[in-house]
DNA sequence: AACAAGAATCTCGCTGAGCGAGATATTGTC
DNA sequence: GACAATATCTCGCTCAGCGAGATTCTTGTT
């Protein structure tokens, strides 16, 4: 078994896995009547809350890839299925502060909750060494995805 | 350091190679013209050339979760920029196979030949013991994340 | 203070991806 | 040969997202 071999079948594995999380996100917004941009800024903005960043339209279009007038429809959905509200921002009154309500978190977690348990549960299966090993091959991973993508961006 | 605090770790790290893979992705798509549907589609048509499996209108449909009109609308794309060429079936002659072009084999190489080769280089940072553990966990969440997503279509 | 330049957001009209319904061609079954 | 099933395609429509420009507010300059 070479590591090349090795490494192989690992970008396969974590492509299949990257097409599985896709599909549970498409399900999950077809099943509540959101459109798969729109589950991935609802991600966006309970990153936001959780870390205290404060959000607003324009951030949220900068991490979607969308126009103004895109995320403008986007944040008009939202909030017309009570998940965000629009507040100005008092101390900069051109901006908008996005608020994401209870019931986006509850969505939140009933997204996540499932697939946070089952993967707890298999890095449970490895002892601690193992698992600082794994943590150290993802972060490994997610630099190296990273700077490809910022090296593509850069020669646009 | 808790063993959950290290599989939340784990699951955000999932989680961001995920949308940095969906970004570069999206990237490429910009950069050739295509739709992410068409990269998608590229990739699903590559993968049952290299595994020998016919590949139709169908099968491909059913990969991309599109319906019939939708994907004779992506095979109509790839086939106007030459990537793609429809073929009769001589046994079934309902039936239409996809033939993947030269150049699309040489747009897949070029999408993930560098990641491939970033990835192979994180696996070479381990020793051939952590490597397994590496693929070991990467199988148990491959399972896991299936397992979710089948379970979660069942209920629909 | 008045004004220009810039920033954040929204409005309007348009293009095109993908859907539903139905048409067309081919195959296996009775 | 009539008929249901299967595979693909056509047509008309909806709506996400884009480009261009309008609107509202802030900041720096004079």
């Amino acid at each position: 078994m070479h590591e090349q071999d090795a490494g192989l079948r690992v970008v396969h594995l974590l492509r299949a896995v990257t097409v599985e999380l896709d599909r549970i996100g498409e399900r999950f917004a077809a099943r509540h009547a959101l459109h798969p941009t729109d589950v991935r800024a609802l991600i966006c903005l309970l990153d936001a809350a959780r870390t205290g960043t404060p959000a607003t339209p324009g951030t949220l279009g900068a991490h979607l890839g969308l126009n103004s007038a895109g995320t403008t429809a986007v944040i008009d959905r939202l909030e017309r299925l009570g998940h965000v509200r629009r507040e100005r921002d008092t101390r900069d009154r051109r901006r908008v502060l996005l608020r994401v309500d209870e019931s986006a978190v509850a969505l939140g977690w009933s997204f996540f909750g499932p697939l946070i348990h089952e993967i707890v549960a298999v890095m449970g299966r490895f002892d601690a060494a193992d698992q600082a090993t794994i943590e150290g091959f993802l972060v490994g991973v997610h630099e190296a995805v990273t700077r490809e993508r910022a090296s593509r961006e850069q020669h646009l």
